[in-house]
DNA sequence: TCGATGATTGAG
DNA sequence: TCAATCATCGAA
């Protein structure tokens, strides 16, 4: 399946962000047989995060050896661990002009693989199964390993496809971003959304609190 | 070196 | 509501 080229990730991040929204993501894993697990689901949910203009964002500060990724080639698969217990995954995006930024996926909705996630992730609830930055990770296999990897190349042991039916959803929902403490104000989250009469719902696959 | 912190989660 | 748990970063 056709993945969305460079030109596609080398715009403003909350563009891409948004744009992500519908997009399928696929994890190919090689077992230790040299098997291929082919896993994937919908972005139901992503948050953009940039550079001078965001205090919130890892590259605020500038480069660093963790957050270099950012700096670099768009389109690469950025991983970081995080309170001592989970790898989240990013993909590096931004205009040329902003210099560096990434998009946050924090929740998919499961099409492949199912029961191999709910191996990973050690439960049957679907609803928890890729729900959150941390669970995607854990059910995907996702940790630092394959970070810099491509996210264009459909050969990818990560990367991203086109859907053929398109938005599985026909609106996206911005509002602030979760877990931080700074740039409360900006409206970078984007989430999966449809219309029920006058209603306007979040996919039920979008992270959440209890 | 060393201490503070965090783009989270599951349990209580 | 709270603690687990450790890589990262900036200060000392």
């Amino acid at each position: 399946m056709l993945c969305p080229d460079r030109s596609f990730y080398a715009r403003s991040t909350n563009i891409v962000a948004n744009d992500l929204i519908g997009k399928r993501l696929v994890r190919i894993k090689r077992l230790s047989d040299n098997k291929l697990l082919r896993l994937s689901g919908t972005i139901v949910e992503t948050e953009a995060y940039g550079f001078r203009s965001d205090p919130a964002s890892h590259a605020f500060k500038g480069p660093t050896l963790r957050n270099q990724i950012m700096f670099g080639d768009v389109g690469k698969v950025y991983v970081y661990f995080i309170y001592g217990n989970h790898y989240c995954l990013n993909i590096s995006a931004h205009s040329k002009k902003s210099e560096a930024g990434a998009v946050l996926v924090r929740a998919l909705e499961p099409v492949e693989g199912v029961e191999i996630m709910k191996f990973f992730r050690r439960t049957s609830d679907e609803l928890l199964l890729l729900s959150g930055p941390g669970r995607l990770s854990q059910a995907f296999s996702i940790s630092k390993d394959i970070s810099g990897m491509d996210v264009t190349d459909a050969r990818s042991e990560l990367h991203v496809e086109y859907v053929e039916n398109g938005a599985l959803h026909p609106t996206t929902i911005s509002t602030s971003r979760i877990g931080i403490s700074r740039s409360l104000n900006k409206r970078w989250r984007f989430v999966s959304g449809y219309s029920e009469g006058s209603e306007l719902n979040m996919s039920k696959y979008v992270s959440r609190r209890h």
